[in-house]
DNA sequence: ATGGTCGGCAACCGA
């Protein structure tokens, strides 16, 4: 079972592109983020004309989440239990054995902004939606843009940005409480290098040539799941030596049967 | 150099 991530910076724009990735991929299940698109106008024909259907919760010009698959999804929940009004940012499913949580969590703007603390209760939220809905010895995979830089290794520049939203004490304390609900990072499961990014600013002069990047993008696995991990990997364009958008592909794969 | 560049969408907001 093939499942990827990918922070899409508009489902739209980046369509001929995704079409082409799938079909060259083939992974079970495409997760993604920031489709900036109402439900109405979600491009669901062009998945399907390639044997792929697609589920989604969006919005105007901001976040968006959907995930787009060859099998039917089941089990299907949007956003949080108790809160359907709230940004669209999360997406729940059933894949055969596997379950499915996609997100695309606030990226926080300021560490002393409003933004930045609804992005550490949107950690809270999601802890409480794990406990509620899943157990650890669940298979269950929890994938997306984290906003989140785990560990020195995953970012250009560890003591200049300490402090930054994606780089932050508070935030990693947040993380590691989710994480304790049972997850394991799948990246860090099969590569422990530095420098190993999914993201790179466009607003840095050749931000990816000179890989000043983060590892902001992740694929989590319950213990039960991540024992059947074999690959996890950051997609950079073979052909071309680059990433398709500011952000690119993390694919992992996993032997269910 | 407190900038830079994208995308949405039609003036700025978000990243």
């Amino acid at each position: 079972m093939k499942i990827a991530s990918f922070n899409v910076n508009s489902i739209r724009t980046r369509l001929p592109l995704l079409i082409e990735w799938l079909q060259k991929n083939q992974p079970d299940a495409l997760c993604v983020q920031e489709t900036k698109v109402q439900d109405k106008d979600f491009p669901k024909e062009a998945f399907e004309e390639i044997g792929y259907q697609a589920i989604f919760a969006g919005q105007k010009s901001y976040n968006g989440v959907a995930i787009i698959s060859k099998q039917k999804l089941q089990k299907i929940q949007y956003g949080f239990d108790d809160e359907p009004k709230d940004q669209p940012r999360l997406i729940k499913a059933k894949l055969g054995k596997l379950n499915i949580v996609n997100t695309y969590i606030p990226q926080g703007f300021e560490p002393d902004s409003e933004k930045f603390q609804y992005k550490l209760e949107w950690f809270a939220r999601l802890l409480n939606f794990f406990k509620k809905n899943f157990k650890p010895s669940d298979l269950l995979v929890w994938l997306g843009d984290f906003n989140i830089a785990p560990t020195d290794k995953d970012l250009y520049d560890p003591q200049g940005l300490s402090g930054s939203v994606c780089y932050h004490p508070d935030v990693h304390k947040a993380l590691q409480k989710v994480m304790d609900f049972g997850f394991v990072d799948c990246f860090r499961l099969h590569n422990d290098q530095a420098s190993q990014y999914t993201f790179w600013d466009y607003r840095l002069p050749n931000g990816f040539k000179r890989n000043l990047g983060w590892r902001l993008d992740h694929i989590m696995a319950t213990k039960p799941l991540a024992d059947k991990c074999t690959a996890c990997l950051i997609d950079i364009d073979p052909r071309t030596k680059d990433r398709p958008s500011d952000h690119t592909p993390i694919i992992a794969e996993f032997k269910i049967d």
